[in-house]
DNA sequence: ACGTAGACTCGCTAGTAGAA
DNA sequence: TTCTACTAGCGAGTCTACGT
């Protein structure tokens, strides 16, 4: 098995370009509340199919690989945050991202044992390999995208000991003029990397688009949210496990409640834990989202 | 290597609404 | 009332990712 850590003495900065730490993370918004991803961690090769109002997108799974989950996307949530860090700090932004896969292990908070590094080489796969087509953001003659997660990726390692010396992945244009626009990206709490389930980590994503920092919140009937979610279970079985996650109600910085409306459907309720009263049990303190003003160097960990 | 968690599938059952 | 179609709820089981 080659070794994974970084060689410490010839350490390349101009290679590893992107390498930021302690910053906060970015999501891009487009693909926060669509069902771009999918949830399972079973592999899916069913298409996603959704047309809501103007809106369409249709996400295609290579048979061989499996279509990207909501895991793999961590990857792309990484790449999102170092180019808006990169253009904050007024460096050019770009496409191409490279960067040892222990710092991006890190980054997205797992564990950095040998199969993980299997795992990561299994979801650069399934992203390069996810085909993506809608309507989002084309605007003007354009009148649909068609892209994949990352356009390409490498991996670079040394000829004779057959170590990891370095990974580029390249996301597809789509992703980065999402990242660059103004207001394109949120930050999202550092505890999300922590969610185990994929309806979980989408209802986050979903809270964190839609009920921001609002007072009110936001709220959308349970067949509003089985249809955004692009999920292949049962409207019933869907339903069941959102109960389960009301109940559980341990998402990051949003706290969910069901109701009933007039026409007697099933209604979740979004709501900011800091704009709950402070006596409410799910009320929580709101967090400064990290941030160093100087790029902090590339922290190996042995 | 093993246990656990979670999404999903599937079969069964029950309830409801509409038509005959 | 009976039949049919549809939907929901529940539980068992499958499969994979992940943690120890």
């Amino acid at each position: 098995m080659p070794r994974r850590l970084p060689p410490k003495g010839d350490f390349q900065p101009d290679f590893f370009a992107a390498s930021f730490a302690d910053i906060p993370i970015r999501d891009q918004r487009d693909t926060m509340e669509r069902p771009f991803f999918s949830l399972a961690k079973k592999p899916r090769f069913d298409p996603i199919e959704y047309h809501v109002g103007d809106v369409w997108l249709e996400v295609s799974a290579n048979p061989m690989f499996g279509m990207a989950t909501i895991w793999d996307a961590d990857i792309l949530l990484w790449a999102s945050t170092q180019i808006t860090e990169a253009i904050d700090r007024g460096m050019p932004g770009n496409r191409t991202l490279k960067f040892h896969p222990h710092n991006l292990l890190k980054s997205i908070r797992r564990e950095t044992g040998g199969d993980h590094y299997v795992r990561l080489r299994a979801a650069l796969e399934r992203l390069t390999h996810t085909a993506v087509r809608t309507n989002i953001r084309a605007n003007g003659k354009k009148k649909f995208a068609s892209f994949h997660w990352l356009e390409s990726w490498t991996e670079v390692t040394d000829e004779t000991t057959g170590e990891t010396q370095g990974m580029t992945i390249t996301i597809p244009d789509w992703l980065f003029q999402g990242i660059v626009m103004k207001g394109g990206v949120l930050t999202i709490h550092e505890d999300y990397f922590l969610l185990t389930g994929g309806i979980e980590r989408w209802l986050y994503r979903v809270a964190r688009k839609h009920a921001g920092h609002q007072e009110i919140g936001w709220q959308f009937t349970m067949r509003q949210l089985y249809e955004k979610s692009g999920s292949t279970a049962r409207f019933s079985d869907f339903a069941i496990d959102v109960r389960r996650l009301v109940e559980l109600n341990q998402l990051p910085e949003y706290s969910l409640y069901l109701h009933r409306n007039e026409q007697e459907e099933e209604v979740i309720n979004f709501l900011r834990r800091s704009q709950l009263g402070v006596d409410d049990p799910n009320y929580q303190f709101e967090r400064n989202p990290k941030r160093r003003l100087t790029p902090a160097a590339v922290r190996w960990i042995d």
